[in-house]
DNA sequence: CCCATGTCCTGGTCGC
DNA sequence: TGCGACCAGGACATGG
């Protein structure tokens, strides 16, 4: 589930359900994640969560003496369960509250990460080189017009250079350049300001939409049928190339870029 | 065999 | 020539 609104929802949907809790035990079935899984996640034992926070796609989840850190990479799911449900196939780690209830990390790919920072120090730097949150003031109109003088790179490319602005992934970058009008293989350094800023209005909508929409599907996390709502939401052009344009009917193509797909409307976009 | 929601890392190129 | 900024592609593991 791991573009950002999926996250978000995430950390919506695990908030109510952790915050507060004192954690009784910590589980680590399969250490072998993007990163091995710290030993000190164990040290957590005996401290309540204060917060669950999120930065680009990084779940952080906050207690007195550090914070814990989650990714779900490309296939991650976490679900707050109770204490006796059947431990699944890909069930790598759990967080055991002393009300009965269990955070539960499951990633068939394993790309995902569990990291442990002492005294909050992010001492891989993970989210010391970030560009800013699309949902916040830093992400204004000016702020991508600014940060693509002179860039070569395609626009789908900058968009998902985390540097430039995070929690854009492959799925919402073809999205927001179809509604922006604007093709994946155009120039960043190109595009004019006005176009930019019709972009930077696009994504903040389209995000903002996708939580909502994650939201009601998502429901409960505490179900255990609770499954992620992007396959629901109404993707214009992502996963629908050669069908027709749901604008003007033209056939929609697909290149690769960076060795990931993009689609588009060649009328639509320019 | 092909493809797949992410992102760190390496090694190469470009321009000052 | 040096150096930093920039960029393409590989790598990771599993399932459809």
């Amino acid at each position: 589930m791991p573009e950002l609104p999926e996250v978000e929802v995430c950390r919506l949907g695990i908030s109510g359900h952790i915050i507060g809790e004192k954690v009784s035990k910590v589980i680590v079935r399969n250490n072998k994640l993007r990163w091995p899984v710290p030993d000190e996640v164990k040290s957590l034992v005996g401290y309540k969560v204060l917060a669950v926070d999120r930065r680009s796609k990084y779940l952080l989840i906050r207690f007195d003496s550090g914070t814990l850190l989650l990714h779900l990479g490309m296939s991650g799911t976490i679900r707050v369960i109770c204490e006796d449900t059947p431990v699944a196939k890909h069930d790598h780690f759990d967080l055991v509250f002393a009300n009965k209830k269990v955070l539960r990390l499951n990633d068939p790919r394993r790309f995902g990460a569990v990291l442990w920072f002492a005294d909050h120090v992010d001492e891989r730097g993970l989210l010391t080189k970030l560009g800013p949150e699309p949902l916040s003031d830093e992400f204004y109109p000016g702020y991508l017009f600014a940060k693509a003088k002179n860039r070569k790179v395609p626009i789908k490319t900058f968009l998902m250079n985390n540097q430039i602005v995070v929690g854009v992934g492959n799925i919402y970058a073809n999205e927001t350049l179809f509604q922006a009008g604007i093709l994946p293989t155009v120039l960043a350094g190109d595009i004019n300001e006005e176009r930019l800023n019709k972009l930077t209005e696009v994504i903040k909508l389209v995000l903002t939409a996708a939580i909502a929409q994650g939201g009601t599907t998502l429901k409960d996390f505490t179900q255990v049928d609770g499954r992620p709502g992007y396959f629901a939401q109404s993707l214009l052009v992502y996963g629908r190339a050669g069908q027709k344009c749901l604008k003007c009917k033209t056939k929609l193509e697909e290149i690769r870029q960076s060795n990931r797909s993009s689609v588009f409307c060649p009328k639509c976009q320019s």
